[in-house]
DNA sequence: GATTTATATGTGCATTGACACATATATGCA
DNA sequence: TGCATATATGTGTCAATGCACATATAAATC
């Protein structure tokens, strides 16, 4: 019941199709909330029936055509009567750090080479998180409904900080 | 299919029933990959099957009996090919993080109450990442067995006290 | 004496998620 | 000309996951 809320989440934002909530997701909620299209389009045809957005159809010539969705009253507020429950812990799923607790019995070659393939990404997605921070929250004092973008995107830094520190420094005592 | 190859990684540092394996889940691999007992006991038969662990079942009196899982030469074949694949990004989900982008639309005492929960959960974390330093690393050099897993912990201790700071900042700013 | 916690293994079912496949067209690139 | 990519929405299917339930007993706590 998790991603339906990450998608209201979303469409508190502005209105979208499948295809943008697609896209948004890869740049907001889905540091925290990975979701595939299919689940995307899926998850939506059940909040319109359950009447937390409402769809109409953009016509378009060539390509098909856009279901764009909105939020509902009632959508905003299951999203309120949702943020009242409790929140589980974060649930992380990582296999290079499980293969790390089997370090004697694992490919040492290719965990440093996954290591350092790791810390590419992170490094991207720092630079990704910085690119944000300077478009979005450059001027000033944040809007008060941007603040909590604003923390989500300062925890992330903070995190991506951590694994290239961790990464570096694995990477020399491997040798 | 990394179920299988956690449950492999544990069974890499001693023989265990599903019941021991739940439990060393919690405080091992369990922090980067989570299982129930439900799923650690079917896989483990299906890892049976695939002859990638052995099973010897324990007769006890009053309790049920305990089946014992060894690791064969097989399995660990198995998780040598496996460590030569690449590995994914490290999944995340967190219902925090998705509240906090809509952070107008959502009760913000709610917010507050969850965000201090969370701080006592990786405070806790932290405290018991520290002990098991304490126990099993902190007699000089750690076992090149052992390698990994304190790489692991220390990446673990870094997260921790990077959620902890981040807690105690954003609950000032929401006053 | 009654309840809770720990030990120990499972089944059954519903939900979630991942991945391949299916369709249709425009644009840019080699 | 052909191929990849972007736009745009879906279906079909299987694997993974989570949760409730089921059983049985001993030890510890109230």
């Amino acid at each position: 019941m998790a991603l339906s809320h990450a998608i209201l989440v979303c469409l508190t934002e502005r209105p979208m199709s499948g295809y943008d909530l697609g896209k948004f997701f890869d740049t907001s909620v889905g540091f925290f909330w990975r979701a595939t299209h299919p689940q995307i389009y899926r998850e939506m045809k059940k909040l319109g029936e359950q009447g937390y957005v409402t769809s109409a159809e953009e016509i378009q010539s060539g390509k098909p055509n856009r279901i764009v969705y909105s939020i509902t009253d009632a959508g905003r507020t299951a999203l309120k009567e949702w943020s009242r429950e409790p929140v589980g812990p974060p649930l992380i799923k990582d296999d290079l750090l499980v293969r790390l607790q089997a370090i004697e019995h694992i490919d040492r070659d290719a965990l440093r080479a996954q290591i350092a393939g790791r810390l590419q990404v992170h490094r991207q997605q720092l630079e990704q998180y910085f690119h944000i921070r300077d478009v979005r929250f450059s001027d000033g004092e944040p809007l008060p409904h941007d603040l909590g973008k604003l923390m989500g995107l300062e925890l992330g830094i903070k995190y991506e900080k951590g694994w290239i520190e961790w990464c570096e420094d694995v990477l020399k005592r491997l040798g």
